[in-house]
This record gives C-alpha cells, sequence and structure tokens, in this order.
DNA sequence: CGCCACGATTGTAGCGCTACAATAATTTGT
DNA sequence: ACAAATTATTGTAGCGCTACAATCGTGGCG
C-alpha cells in the first residue's frame, strides 16, 4: 500500500480510503490511485484490513455436499443477495459433521462476518462454539432449535400438499420413503404431515420404507422393489428426493409399469432432472435461491434469533408423473 | 490468545506454538493450554496469524459452476490432498469471468497459499493478476498456455479413442457435437481428434452440431432432432457430456428409436446419470480426482510452470449405449 | 479581504498473531 | 554429580492495514 502511496504522490490512508470508501476521496485522486493499483497489481491484504477494521466483506456458507445440483439455486441466492450487499461469499464443502466443524472453525478463523449453515446433523459442539463467537449465523433448511436463526419453507404443509394431492388424484395405496440419515429435523415433518393426511382420508398410512441415501438413483430402484414385495398392488410412492423418483421411474419402465397409469411417483425438491425426465415429475419446488437470499438478509440484519424461522414459499409442482 | 496464556499460566508464545507447531509443546501443556482454549471458545484469528506469518494454511478454489455434479470429485480430490497437507480448502462458485476474476481477487486479498482454477475462458487481466501476485497457480483441466500450471487429461487421445470405439463397433455416420462457449481451450482437441479418426477410416467427418449449453437435457433433445434431419441415417452420436447424452437418449425414446440398436449414443464425463439411465452410457471418466489431487500437489510443489501441464489419466468407459 | 464551513487528506496508534533469537528447564553421558 | 546437549518456553519487534481525530485546502459570504 506504501508503494502506491508513493506512485501516486497521496499518503497511504488515501488509498486504503480508495479501496474502502471510494465516496470519501475526490474522483480525480481515486481514478489516479486506481490507476497505479491495478499497474502495480496490488490487491488489498484483506488479513491486514480485516484485523485492523475488526470487520471483513465476506460470508461463508457450508455446504453438505456438491453431489447434486440441490444446493445451486441456493447457492447462487447467497452469492446474488451478498454481492447485492457489497460482500462476497466464500463456500466450504463439508460432507460429515466433522468436517463441517473443522470449516466452521476455518470460517471463524477468517473472521468472516456471517456463517450460512445448512441444517443436518451437526457435531455437538458446534453450536457452543458459534454462539461463543459472536458471528451472526443462519441455518438454512432449519426451522425450530436452529444454529443461529433458521430460514426455510414449511416442511409439513409442503408434504400434506403433497398427499392430499395424490389422494385427490385417486391414489389408495401410497408408499412414503423416508431419509435415514442426514438431513434437515425439519424434514422429519413429512412422514407425520404424510400420516396425518392419509389417516383423514381413511387410508392406510403404514407403508412407510427408509432408504439409506437421498442421491444416486439406485435407490428408487431398491425402493420400488421393496414397496412392490409388500404391497404389489401399490399405485404411488412418495420420494425424499426427484434423485430418487427418477430412480423408481427407471425402475419402472424396466419393469413395464406405466407411470402415472400404473404407479404415480412424485419427487422432491424440482431438480432438473424432474423436469427433464418422461414423464416429467411431479414435486415439491423449495424455492432454494429464496432461501439464499433471505439468509443473507438475515445474517446482515444481525437479527437475533427471537422470532423464530424465516418462513420462505414453496410449490406444489404438478407434472405427469403424479 | 493472552487471555488463553493468563488462564493456562503460559506465555502467549506457548499458545501460538501449540496451535500451530504442536510437536514443539511438550504434550502436557499442550493438552492444558487446548483445554481452556476450548472451554473459552477460542479460535486463533487467522487473519492476524497470516499477517505476522505471511502465508496462509488455505488453498482456494474457483468453480465455474455447481450446475452438475462434474465438480463433485473434482473437489472431493482437492480437499482430501488439502486436508492431507494440513491445509483447508475453500472454494468460491463464479460462473462469469466477471466473477472468476472477482473471486480470485477476493482470494489473493485473503493471500490463500494456492490458487486451483478451472480451464475456461478468463477475463483478460486474470493471468497478469496472477502472475504479479507470485501466489501458487494451477489450471484444472488446462494444457499448454495454462495460468499457473496445467492439470489434466488428454482430451484429444480421449476423443482419439471414443472415435475409434464407435468405427469398430461398425458406426459410420457419426454426428460429433461440439459446445459453443465456455469450457477449456483444451475441449478444442475433441472435434480435430474425431476428424482425424474418422479420416483415416475413410469416413465422413463433417456430421457436425454446435450446442450452445452443456448442462440440461434439452440440449441433447433439440441435437438429436437436428441431426436427424441433416442425416437420418445417423447411427452414432458424440456428445460433449452426460446430460447431453441423456437428454439425446430421452428423445431417442420419445421417437421410438432403440439405443444402441438404431443409434449409438456416447457420453463424456463419467456422470452419476450415465451409469443409472437404461442403458448406461459409454462415456470417458476422466478421473477428476486425480486432477484435484495432482493440482494440490503442484500448489504445494511450488512447482514453477516448466515442464508443461500434468497429465492424470482417463478411461474409455465402455458400457450399453454405445 | 478575512473568516468560516465543509469536504478532502493525513498522522498516530494499534488490531492479534508469529519469526526469530534468547533464555530456561530437562535429559544425557561419564 | 556436573558439564554438555537437547528440548521447552519466552521476549521483542513488526506484519499491512484502518479508525479516529487532526489537519489542510477551497470556495462562499459578510
Amino acid at each position: 500500500m506504501q508503494d502506491i502511496a508513493v506512485a501516486a504522490g497521496v499518503s497511504p490512508m488515501t488509498v486504503s480510503n480508495c479501496f474502502r470508501y471510494p465516496d470519501r476521496v475526490r474522483e480525480a485522486t481515486r481514478l489516479a490511485v486506481m490507476q497505479v493499483a491495478a499497474e502495480l497489481g496490488y490487491v488489498p491484504n484483506m488479513s491486514a484490513g480485516l484485523l485492523a477494521a475488526g470487520s471483513s466483506r465476506v460470508i461463508g456458507a457450508v455446504l453438505p455436499s456438491m453431489r447434486n445440483s440441490s444446493f445451486y439455486n441456493y447457492t447462487c441466492g447467497l452469492g446474488r443477495a451478498a454481492a447485492a450487499h457489497g460482500f462476497e461469499l466464500i463456500t466450504m464443502i463439508a460432507e460429515t459433521g466433522e468436517e463441517e466443524l473443522s470449516a466452521v472453525q476455518t470460517l471463524l478463523g477468517l473472521r468472516v462476518a456471517g456463517i450460512a449453515l445448512v441444517a443436518g446433523e451437526h457435531e455437538p459442539g458446534l453450536r457452543r462454539l458459534l454462539d461463543r463467537s459472536g458471528t451472526p449465523v443462519v441455518e438454512s433448511w432449519g426451522g425450530e432449535g436452529a444454529i443461529g436463526r433458521g430460514v426455510g419453507y414449511d416442511v409439513g404443509a409442503a408434504s400434506r400438499a403433497l398427499t392430499r394431492h395424490l389422494i385427490a388424484q385417486g391414489r389408495r395405496r401410497i408408499g412414503f420413503v423416508q431419509v435415514a440419515v442426514g438431513g434437515s429435523q425439519r424434514y422429519a415433518m413429512r412422514l407425520p404431515a404424510f400420516r396425518q393426511e392419509m389417516f383423514a382420508a381413511g387410508l392406510p398410512d403404514s407403508l412407510v420404507l427408509t432408504v439409506r441415501a437421498a442421491d444416486g438413483f439406485g435407490s428408487g430402484a431398491q425402493i420400488l422393489n421393496e414397496f412392490l414385495a409388500l404391497e404389489p398392488r401399490l399405485d404411488a410412492i412418495l420420494c425424499p428426493t426427484d434423485i430418487v423418483a427418477a430412480g423408481a421411474v427407471f425402475e419402472c419402465q424396466r419393469r413395464g409399469l406405466s407411470v402415472p397409469g400404473d404407479i404415480a411417483v412424485a419427487g422432491w425438491g424440482d431438480y432438473d432432472i424432474g423436469r427433464q425426465l418422461t414423464p416429467p415429475l411431479t414435486t415439491i419446488a423449495p424455492f432454494a435461491d429464496a432461501i439464499g437470499r433471505e439468509a443473507v438478509s438475515v445474517l446482515m440484519g444481525g437479527q437475533a434469533h427471537d422470532d423464530g424461522p424465516v418462513e420462505t414459499p414453496f410449490a406444489l409442482e404438478i407434472r405427469e408423473s403424479a
């Protein structure tokens, strides 16, 4: 910075101001400084700046996986909203609770301005670490009891809407697929909501199977076969993700079963593949970009977690498969 | 840090050593310090550390997209290799050249120990910025003329192998799909390699179409229809990604065309969907995790870019579709 | 023409940590 | 048991930048 100051004939402080508070510097001076900086390939040392100022303009997001595209829209929402506030977004991939803890430690070490977590099974100690740090935190897809503030849509309502839709289509023997591990506490609401609607319609609500992984088409094939063994007259299944649903559709095709003729297949999450499949998947569209946007707005607002989770919208996307 | 030092009854320097060079501190002392640090929820301020030490233990990766899973293995390879060296990986998503430049600036501002780029169309000035900074850089999927050091597999050889395979299967009218924008300079080698093999076999090499996007199934459907209009006797197509290939397969099914009976469809990239499709896709498996690993090793090694790009292996994955 | 108000610019004093050399505490060898 | 060798620990002096208050310039107005 010193070099730039000398080369531009101003004080180091003016150079600093040019980068941090362009408004405080006269147009001509600023242009001259920026010109010199560009020529010398100068990039301000954020660490030093942060150390001096005590706050950075970076927010960090920890993502559980890149295995599928479900976090694409979320990340875009985060990124765009951050940019709108003049912040940069850095992301870290953490597939296990341990990795997540370590990622959060790195982010905390970087003294980012805020951290966006995704709901799931967190390491014990993560909450305390974050609370102690005083860094603003949101938990996307999180509900009550989220670390920091929760932001997400009403999974129970979505599950009810989807179940009601299947029932309205005349489906009677509906299989429900659960995911065994990970995922938000909030997703636990899917099953009770399903049961509630089935019960209300006087239908059997015990066709429930649990799948290990929600990504990878294999689960869908496996689940379909298990269901059919359990209840040959099965006429609909409700999958935890579009990926699993797609796997189930493929397996139906392999077995010569028509979708939705013989079996209705509903997905969850509005993945790209669900749109492109034949038939296109009926699914729940979570508007993940809205979650990202809201998450940033919570982080910026520095609101305490007093008002409960922020609700974002969702949509029941009715297509051909169910 | 001061607080920890006082609470643990040692000097601040010992606390620092506990975190940076655990070996330099006696086991008992270290444990005591860590205990106190954990209780107080202390996380070292990386910025300050970096400022003082001049080097961080974080490497940054800029990814062009999360739209599909093609960078999942790459990121895993990067992450694991970084962890093996005691480094953390942070990633930034940049979908345009501008965003990439800005991401690199942030990373440079963070003074990361190394930057991993993905080959593609870079903003002018990016190279100069990185050269000036002195930060180690690799360009994954990059070849000759990469920014920093290139790491990737031999795309030309892969294209030749795939083309030869199709020819050996008795295919004669093979359509080749190019991607219009983005992508590595290196991918430009796919077409000449295809032409070379077709020419050598005395086959027509002019069935070439260009597609705008390599992600999204829509492209595949569109391309298939265009090819069929151009050459009704088409018996094979060579797609730029498994996604496009999957789209083409779906379109074949819609049209009642058998794959591979009527038309062989080859993908590229060994995506999850290619494995799960009926029929499974013949494709090029790039071992992206190896690219990630090599990238980190180049970054750590601090090798100059004198020896040309680092070659990683690839495999011709022969499955049912072609 | 002098004085004031206001915006632009500039010193000063750290931010929290680590490299390095110096010092203290141990262990080892005889 | 004592010197020598080894290992543990500790001051000192910044790293590059920014908050803040103090200064400097410049035009407006009486």
